[in-house]
DNA sequence: CAGAATCCATTTTGATACTG
DNA sequence: CAGTATCAAAATGGATTCTG
């Protein structure tokens, strides 16, 4: 067995870390902007053009942001193109493609209790 | 048929206000504190000094804001004990426990994926 | 204890201009 | 076309104070 411990250091210092990162990534990925992104690209591959046309209301500046995050954490690909005007195209990863499942979930809860939650909200503004 | 449509008004103007208002709840709803605060509740019912604790790193406000878009949207409820020092008490509704799935399979993805993200992260850095 | 309200620093965001 | 840089405006977040 190999052992990363140290006198005195307990075995679950990388417990710890690997939680404090499972809560940054975590942090990072659930934010609306993420999500559509994720969500527009599905099955797709897109360009960044396309991409800010399908997530409506992004700024360039937000796309570009996140977009780098995504690439960052592994959960989409870059490819760019050498031609000129530049080509980039942005596809989900195996990673990215699991994270989906979950976004489309929540897009799915957002319609099943649309409802509900109109009610609610009216209800509660009174 | 009960319509709502009048001369000239298309009627998925229909459509149209409850796509506006899906994608207001999903970028309300799609932020990690409301994720981690669903996450927290979980099965069980917390206080607001609980829910403090339980969720690492929230501030007072952040949390309290929160929940009130929470119970706004109708995903928890909030029962306030009529005692003195007052006891206020959150719970998952139905609609917050059918969310709750969406969060766990992220919390699940993270951790699934935590290697993958991790060198992908360390191999964007250089 | 829960929470509303205020003040203030920091961050985020959008618009714009610039580069390869 | 895609992306970076910059700057002002807007939103967010935290600390603190005050209330029932």
């Amino acid at each position: 067995m190999v052992t990363k411990q140290f006198k005195g250091l307990p075995e679950d210092a990388d417990l710890r870390r690997a939680d404090s990162l499972a809560r940054e990534i975590f942090s990072d990925v659930a934010n609306k902007w993420a999500f559509l992104i994720i969500e527009a690209l599905g099955e797709r591959t897109l360009r960044f053009s396309e991409l800010r046309n399908e997530v409506e209301g992004i700024s360039h500046k937000m796309l570009t942001q996140n977009l780098r995050m995504l690439e960052r954490y592994g959960l989409i690909d870059r490819h760019v193109h050498p031609t000129v005007p530049p080509r980039v195209e942005y596809t989900l990863t195996e990673p990215g493609r699991a994270l989906r499942a979950t976004v489309d979930g929540m897009c799915g809860w957002t319609h099943q209790y649309l409802g509900h939650i109109e009610a609610a909200r009216r209800r509660f503004d009174d």
